[in-house]
DNA sequence: TTGATAATGATAGTAACACTATCTTTACAA
DNA sequence: TTGTAAAGATAGTGTTACTATCATTATCAA
């Protein structure tokens, strides 16, 4: 069985579609191994354009300018993460066991996945751990926030959320306790690589100790009223 | 009584220490002023010479780039706010206590500190909110750290880190629930003023219930145990 | 087969940005 | 008085972030 996995992203993240073209795929490809390579900062659609052996005119008529290009990333990294979130409990019915398998999926290493062949999920995965902050961190938010930029991300916080009322119906703060898990597992992941002393992790560099710390956060809060 | 409050900062962080001289003292202050008006990447140090009424030259003189500035005014922060715990604990015995000191401090509204002329610790203190990750979230990450541009949060980081462990000696993640605050009192207040879905503060828009929050969940995550 | 259309390629150009260099003036201190 | 350090003034360079235009190629319908 070979399905392929396409997402359906909001028109307003892109100029031309680069999920419909060779070239748009490229785009996709490229910028992250680029962005991955050598940051955010550093990264210009003058080098992605040499990279992929297109001109920066080229980019641009996919995508406004490289932030528009971040924001698609992030925004199609929390779609698809919400869809494996969806497979991954599936039939199951204990919310304590889902939002175990949540914290499993944000904080863990994904494999890539074959069924989308022009994103690796990975190496996006660490993108967005140190990039993915970047994307509503700007004066713009509001704005883009109007255009729904950043819908697949509260989507996902929402589903979370849900959860965790699912497990705790009068717990006070689903939405906040589901953001904090969401950006913890990324940046608890950053400071274990970057800033060790910031966490309890530095030793042994195992993601799963972060999901232990999260399981104790989120289960601690929850189960106490 | 008058007293004058000067923080001593890493000298990597400058090439001439602003402090020392009154163009040093305006470069930070207007530049605390224009990055909380148009945003971190909208700023450039012509804006900044144009508005103290100097040169590109100038500014250079004393910052590298505008990275280093932002580390600047990031450890300069994370210092003020140490010394802000140390003095407002201070005579307080029962760990608990201080604990929810800190919570206020990070996150609530700061009054401005006469003691430091130059600086609006308000002003800055939103700045820090939407800028401050920024400061470590790079490729550089590492180097910069090796230069110990990061002490003062890290310093921070511990010493909550310890109040946790007085509260609850056995408590197996002290610093990353650290972090967890530190960094969780700027995100859901940035959260709770844009992108407001994504807590459960959006009606009231409320410094006071992040507190709660955050109280909620230290004290539950350590009283376990 | 032609002819319209859309995507891409190729090239050029501009304003702003991120610096670096140099020379002059000012200030104050030995 | 002279030396030195900070600051001012000016210029210049390579890169970034775009925008514009025109030619080429591929596709698909008349």
């Amino acid at each position: 069985m070979e399905i392929q996995l396409q997402i359906k992203m909001n028109e307003r993240l892109f100029i031309r579609d680069p999920e419909q073209s060779e070239l748009g795929k490229k785009i996709i490809l490229h910028s992250i191994q680029l962005i991955y390579k050598n940051g955010f900062e550093a990264f210009t659609f003058k080098k992605l354009a040499v990279d992929i052996g297109t001109t920066e005119a080229g980019i641009y008529r996919y995508f406004e300018n490289k932030h528009r290009l971040l924001i698609y990333l992030t925004a199609w990294y929390w779609s698809w993460l919400e869809y494996q979130v969806s497979f991954q409990t599936n039939n199951i019915d204990d919310p304590a066991i889902k939002l175990k398998m949540v914290i499993k999926l944000l904080a863990t290493t994904v494999e890539d996945d074959i069924s989308t062949r022009h994103v690796d999920e990975n190496i996006l995965h660490q993108i967005i751990i140190t990039e993915g902050s970047k994307a509503y961190l700007t004066k713009r938010v509001s704005e883009d926030n109007k255009d729904q930029l950043f819908k697949p991300y509260k989507d996902l916080c929402a589903v979370i959320g849900n959860m965790i009322l699912e497990c705790s119906p009068n717990y006070l703060y689903p939405k906040s306790l589901a953001s904090t898990i969401i950006e913890m597992a990324h940046f608890q992941n950053f400071f274990m690589n970057n800033l060790p002393s910031l966490t309890d992790f530095g030793e042994n560099r195992d993601e799963a100790e972060i999901v232990l710390f999260l399981e104790d956060l989120v289960f601690s809060s929850i189960k106490k009223g």
